[in-house]
DNA sequence: TTGAATGGTGTAAGCGCTTTCATTAGTTGC
DNA sequence: GCAACTAATGAAAGCGCTTACACCATTCAA
């Protein structure tokens, strides 16, 4: 494995000028550059990572925190940020900590804080004070997708307010008897969002004089397979069944769509719902949401980030609003009379 | 940030113990050992990555090749690989090489190649020979999943016998209109998985003496949407249609599904439908398919490179074949009179 | 013309660890 | 009792880069 050092020995230069044009800091005549481009090429010289990380204290190396890849939307702002750090010439460390507790709190101490990347992109996590503390302690810069992050930079949608945009729809068509589908306990945990989806969904309830019955919240795991289940309880018992559902998640609606097929409803026409991401499938089943472009966010996470660091203008916490488009399809309609 | 001088000092040891009492090599006096831990607790002292990788030569971080995270079979191997790798204490750098042939010498090159890992997997790629050899050539073990890697050890499952077993199952059903939704050409470049699939399909039926149409071969991106798509033009034509279809993947099978409830026909008394993978959302629809464990033989990857890391037993290529269960629910029934 | 920038280069001092080697102390075999 | 080990430790030499500093050669403003 060929050194800088055999490079600058072939090119007939210092090591140091050869660390200079390699990397374009510093002064370095065009001959000189291009002798050590040319060396190192033929040598096939790629600088280790550890040596020069050990140097200039850059890993071009940033960590990913995701409570899970399988679900749409973490997947897609993976996609968003892997491709972007591509583009950057970062490298993606994922932190995948799907198992909880015990496991988080190693990955945090132990990875992050290994100095083994320049920044941390945390989605969807609820960090404790302590932990944020301890990721800003380290002088790194973070930033938090989709969730809140006091004290670090964040991209979020409102989500209190697009819940809320998403109901005043299904009551501006006409509805009033109104579920929702949001996410359980164990998600809630690491995850804040549904509990800010479900009070939105409970505010524009309550504005619009509206009863928020117990019986009609339903929780599910996040997957269509889990919202399937939930969904045919409420939509099969003998109880009076909503006209409407609002899915905090679009998987989570194609629950909902699939048991009312079971149960012989009709979408929209027996039953409305709407849900909420963006996904592709959306479009296979009509379904009415708001997109938010998690690979976007994903991208502009990476931008921002990189921006500060390169820039060194790190210490500056934005709290960006990432736009968010509502689409109206085919699921939702007037309530059946 | 305390360095290990920092703790040295104050365990009252030399820096060399403390890297012995900490990393576990070496002989070191209980009593040292617990000083140095209580040291290093006591000043939340971490060793940093870089300077011990540099000095050892050993990252702790493995690197994963995947060609999208948003397949399911794809999150799910990466959520197995993530696992074990977190559980043995080492760091997983993820490379989505979604965007094709440029950003893939990219990342081969510049980053696979920088040393900045032990191992790698590579998930469904087919690699060229040239890139095999660069691999192999860094002295850095390489396993496959899902894929050929000639000289590079791999877990596989028997894709063409398993597509065989399906077509199979249908076949002994009564069926002899066959239809297969498989993979298309924008897929093979990295991903000879469907074409193994199609092959074993065509082997099943030629040996069963039933005609391959060209025309119920039909291609989608693997996705649910795109098999809808592409199922909605096989069932809705005038042509005679098939009685049965065999998806390449659970996903694309659902899609099938979805498209003939569109039309009316039901599952499996109208078309049977048979997928591949496993899916958590098979069960949903019924679907009789091969499960393969995906997040399993993630797992094993690891564990194999992790055993042929630390034994030292490396070079030693092996062709694991990963155990598969064939799960028959309601989606397959004898053909329509 | 002179002092101050600025450009281009090399020397060498680290970055924070691991590990070899040397040294001393403690065990064991016969 | 002495050679031959093994255990425990520290000093110091790297690992392969980056970069501060020093130096000389230009260029430029005044």
């Amino acid at each position: 494995m060929a050194g800088i050092k055999d490079v600058a020995e072939r090119a007939g230069l210092s090591i140091a000028t050869v660390s200079r044009a390699l990397s374009g800091r510093g002064h370095v005549s065009p001959g000189s550059r291009e002798r050590a481009r040319a060396a190192a090429a033929e040598l096939g010289f790629v600088p280790s990572y550890q040596a020069s990380s050990l140097a200039s204290g850059r890993t071009r190396n940033i960590g990913l925190v995701v409570p899970t890849v399988r679900r749409w939307y973490f997947a897609s702002v993976v996609e968003g940020v892997s491709a972007a750090l591509l583009d950057a010439g970062y490298d993606l460390t994922l932190y995948n900590i799907t198992e909880g507790a015990v496991r988080r709190r190693s990955i945090l101490q132990d990875f992050l804080l290994r100095k083994r990347v320049d920044a941390v992109i945390a989605v969807a996590l609820a960090l404790t004070e302590d932990e944020i503390g301890q990721m800003l302690a380290i002088q790194r810069p973070l930033v938090g997708i989709g969730g809140p992050l006091p004290g670090a930079s964040t991209i979020r949608i409102d989500d209190h307010g697009l819940a809320e945009t998403a109901v005043n729809h299904l009551i501006r068509l006409g509805h009033s008897r109104i579920a929702h589908l949001t996410g359980d306990s164990v998600y809630e945990q690491d995850f804040k969002i549904p509990r800010t989806r479900r009070a939105g969904y409970e505010q524009a309830m309550k504005a619009a004089g509206l009863p928020v019955r117990r019986s009609w919240v339903v929780t599910a795991d996040f997957t269509t397979e889990g919202a399937y289940a939930v969904a045919r309880d409420l939509l099969g018992g003998t109880a009076e069944r909503p006209t409407a559902v609002f899915a905090a998640s679009d998987e989570m609606a194609v629950g909902a769509i699939l048991a009312a097929r079971d149960f012989g409803f009709r979408v929209p026409e027996d039953l409305s719902v709407i849900g909420m991401d963006g996904h592709e499938l959306g479009e296979l089943f009509g379904l009415t949401t708001i997109d938010q472009d998690p690979r976007g966010q994903g991208a502009l996470a990476v931008r921002l980030l990189l921006e500060g660091l390169d820039g060194g203008t790190d210490g500056a916490v934005a709290n960006t609003e990432y736009p968010t488009r509502f689409v109206v399809r085919r699921s939702t309609a007037v309530p059946p009379a």
